[in-house]
DNA sequence: AGCACGCCGACT
DNA sequence: GTCGGCGTGCTC
């Protein structure tokens, strides 16, 4: 009887894979292979784990050594390049190799019963041969300008691995020149595939209809979140097959299993939604450009507004930079950017004049506005004025927030949710004000200014529901909304043709912030916010314009937003970080430790500083998270930094051992490159 | 991480 | 008397 040992992966925080004893049925069954999913008992429970290795002989004592319950043989097995791509990754972000494969499958790949992945086999097959022969790509319609051309032409040029930096002012037409990318690449074998990512859930569709018009007979898998498990399996395995020629997906489906992978596009690159914030907190836009040296192709990196990493790669020459210096509609200018000095004008409802009166001149013309504030629920806190109270979260270091809709105040960290009271909790005076803006208010207010207008709000309360957020999208598309009032979600990627101003209401508060990243980010909210304003020709005379609200209307940041410098303003901040040893100069991670007691995690952190004695490291003081409270868990965090990544990954590496050994009663994680801090 | 086992406290 | 809190130990 042929008989192997099968060393597999587990998707388990414990860093080492385990062995099981494989015996044959019969002499026709299948060997198993490297890359195949073998399911298997695993203490009481049966888990799916990952052929690393097959062997003949292991240490493991035999009373210890269980059988395979049974080898995913009709599966074609992964390649050795995904798994090192895992590999990469786990090692990068300090997790054990299965923590990373083994979650980047379908769940129903990783199911015990077989039912539902026999049927997607099925019918992934008929996807094959529905479409098989000569599959025509199509000629790829408008007419790209100038820029547009020369960057389709550098891009498909490029040979091996070129990461390439697409710097376009929103409204370049980027997409335009992914799609002529796409058609080249595509036409040039018949088996290549690409793959473009784009940050958010809500802007798959959108960019999916427009591959789809374009390519009306190339396979196309859509990777996300949303998708039922059923549809995830089903695009998993058109992707891993290579079925699917284009990958479309958000930051998980650069973990998508594809063969013969031949350009990889990260659309709005700087975006921080690419990076994950919990698991294994890695960064899609990072992964891409491994993933794109391991296999020697180009990456295509764009944005309105990179990142400081990107950038700085831009400059120094490591990445190639090109342009699209113009709007791609052919008169279609930038808006202009108006800052409203709210110090010296007076603020009604938290509206100036000068933008209630760009609103109603928008509102005569039957053009569309939308107002941006990134704050949801009717008001950020409730307060007395008689006794001071405020509506502080009992579980948070958070104030509750006021949701009028629902009269209740909400806690947007741990979601308990509280009657709204209707007299002081303390000292009983029954006139408790709101306190702050959000959008329900701004909405409210807006709708006694003009009552006429069709206000539409978009956040996340307003698209709770599953498919809502297209719905609303529509609905401005159609023009049945005057005024859409909404948070950065609506700021993204979407493109409204009829929307003429932009109002930012009070963006001053990510001036100050404890966290050294936020100036950038409000800068690229900015300009990515401003861009959804006049993006159709300028046939009348239609003129868009930005109206940005703010106490400090000189600050360098709303000066480079006045003049779209996004040139002069990244290299200040570029000049800036170098001079404070801030990344991109600098790596950095993050320790996290929670605990009941706040005490528990920076004892924890202690120790671990102590332990952190490695040449070329600086360890800082362990100190509580700026929201030291979330659900009654006390938080706090431990900075390491280094000028090198490689001894910033060999200190790492070792310490996590150290790390694991510690008995402590606090949760703890690290976080590579952390985005926020 | 799960999951089981085991040992103390407040409840149908 | 049991249900359930979380400490501890184990997973080829």
């Amino acid at each position: 009887m042929r008989q192997f040992i099968l060393r597999v992966a587990i998707d388990t925080p414990l860093d080492f894979y385990f062995d099981y004893r494989w015996v044959a049925e019969s002499d026709e069954t299948a060997i198993p292979q490297i890359g195949q999913l073998a399911l298997v008992p695993f203490g009481q429970r049966k888990v799916m784990g990952l052929i690393m290795a097959i062997l003949d002989e292991t240490d493991v004592p035999d009373e210890k050594l269980r059988d395979v319950i049974a080898v995913r043989d009709e599966v074609f097995p992964v390649s050795s390049e995904w798994a090192a791509l895992c590999h990469f990754a786990a090692d990068y972000y300090q997790r054990p190799l299965g923590e990373v494969a083994l979650p980047s499958l379908p769940k129903k790949l990783r199911a015990e019963k077989t039912v539902a992945l026999n049927r997607a086999l099925k019918a992934t097959e008929k996807r094959g041969k529905k479409d098989a022969g000569e599959k025509e790509i199509p000629d790829v319609a408008p007419d790209l300008n100038a820029g547009q051309k020369e960057a389709v032409s550098d891009i498909v040029a490029a040979e091996g691995f070129s990461p390439i930096l697409l710097h376009g002012v929103t409204g370049s037409g980027k997409t335009e020149v992914y799609l002529h990318v796409f058609e080249t690449v595509l036409k040039r074998q018949p088996d290549t595939v690409v793959m473009i990512l784009v940050p958010e859930i809500n802007l798959t569709p959108q960019l999916e209809s427009n591959i789809r018009s374009r390519f009306p007979d190339t396979d196309i898998a859509v990777l996300h979140s949303q998708l039922s498990e059923g549809e995830r399996l089903r695009n998993w395995l058109a992707a891993h097959t290579g079925k699917a020629r284009i990958l479309l997906g958000t930051r998980m489906a650069i973990l998508a299993s594809a063969p013969r992978l031949d350009l990889i596009i990260v659309d709005e690159e700087h975006d921080p939604s690419y990076k994950q914030q919990e698991g294994l907190r890695y960064s899609a836009r990072d992964l891409a450009v491994w993933r794109a040296w391991q296999l020697d192709i180009p990456v295509v990196l764009g944005s309105a507004t990179p990142s400081l990493e990107t950038w700085q790669h831009a400059e120094s020459g490591r990445y190639r930079k090109l342009v699209l210096p113009e709007r791609a509609m052919a008169d279609a200018e930038l808006p202009k950017v108006r800052l409203i000095d709210t110090g010296r004008n007076k603020l009604q409802d938290g509206f100036s004049p000068a933008l209630l009166e760009a609103l109603k001149v928008r509102l005569e013309r039957g053009e569309q506005s939308l107002l941006f504030l990134n704050r949801r629920g009717y008001a950020p806190v409730l307060t007395c004025e008689a006794c001071g109270w405020v509506s502080a979260c009992k579980r948070c270091t958070a104030y509750m927030v006021l949701h009028k809709p629902q009269r209740r105040l909400r806690c947007h960290h741990c979601s308990m949710e509280l009657y709204i009271p209707r007299s002081c909790p303390t000292c009983g005076y029954v006139d408790l004000k709101p306190f702050g803006r959000g959008t329900q208010r701004i909405e409210e207010s807006l709708q006694t200014h003009f009552p006429d207008a069709r206000i539409l709000r978009i956040d996340a309360d307003s698209t709770r529901k599953k498919g809502s957020m297209q719905e609303a999208l529509e609905t401005v598309h159609r023009g049945d909304a005057d005024i859409l009032v909404g948070t950065q979600m609506i700021a993204k990627g979407h493109d409204f043709r009829n929307l003429t101003l932009v109002g930012v209401m009070n963006p001053d508060n990510a001036l100050f912030s404890h966290d050294y990243r936020a100036s950038e980010r409000l800068f690229a909210q900015l300009m990515q916010v401003g861009g959804r304003a006049g993006r159709r020709a300028m046939d009348e005379a239609t003129d868009s314009e930005v109206i940005i609200q703010t106490r400090y209307p000189h600050h360098p940041l709303y000066q480079a937003v006045l003049q779209h410098n996004y040139d002069g303003f990244a290299s200040e901040l570029l000049q800036e970080r170098q001079l404070s040893g801030l990344p991109p100069f600098i790596y950095q991670a993050l320790l996290c430790a929670e605990a009941r007691q706040l005490d528990t995690a920076l004892a924890f952190l202690k120790t671990a500083a102590e332990a952190a004695d490695y040449p070329g490291i600086i360890v800082n003081d362990p100190v509580p998270m700026a929201m030291t409270r979330i659900g009654d868990i006390e938080r706090a965090q431990l900075l390491v930094e280094s000028v090198s990544r490689a001894d910033m990954q060999q200190f790492l590496k070792g310490w996590m051992t150290t790390l694991r050994s510690l008995k402590t009663r606090a949760r703890w994680h690290i976080e590579v490159d952390p985005a926020s801090i």
